[in-house]
DNA sequence: TCGATTTATCGAAATGTTTCGATAAATAAA
DNA sequence: TTTATTTATCGAAACATTTCGATAAATCGA
């Protein structure tokens, strides 16, 4: 992973919404609609698209159509790479 | 480790010049002096400090003066706690 | 078909970050 | 003691991010 992209990473990691975000992953069986963050960030909805897409661009998550509504998965896969960028940071 | 202290962290690692500044540490045997940063980072002295200053207060580097000069070391320790932080975000 | 639901996008306001020149404080070196 | 070096801080300009209301597009249900 290059600099550029840990930078990207990096700021996604950096809002207390998305991380909330990213943890609500765990409750719910690795996929996530939007509509259902409403209860859990107190944020309206252009708010909250606004931080799926930054999450979905740091390629963290994934994103899926299925009629109306939009599956959002954690990438798991990019996070594993982010650590071991941060590992090759250490002495 | 709290997700107050991860965004921070995150907050941290979201600059290039701060990761260039912690790439620097490896070329550096773990020490490294702000004056010596002038030639990697071209930016100046003062936006150099305001870097170290957030490195600092995130905690992934320590700083330590020694007469004239300030050595900065990088902590280790807050980087593995921020990797546990994320690996605790994998499903 | 028609109304409701889900998500994305636009534009604007508020807030936060980055950068720099000027300046100050501390210490080393001459 | 005087000058140079190193780092921090202040204030301001430029830029980026966050947030929202309004609106649009797609699709589901009645």
């Amino acid at each position: 992973m290059d600099a550029k992209k840990a930078e990207k990473i990096a700021k996604a990691l950096s809002d207390p919404n998305r991380l909330m975000i990213l943890k609500e992953f765990k409750k719910n069986k690795d996929c996530l609609y939007c509509c259902n963050l409403g209860d859990t960030i107190s944020l309206a909805q252009p708010s909250i698209s606004h931080h799926m897409k930054l999450l979905i661009d740091s390629e963290l998550i994934t994103s899926d159509k299925e009629g109306r509504n939009v599956k959002y998965a954690l990438n798991n896969k990019m996070l594993d790479e982010y650590i071991n960028f941060i590992k090759a940071l250490k002495i």
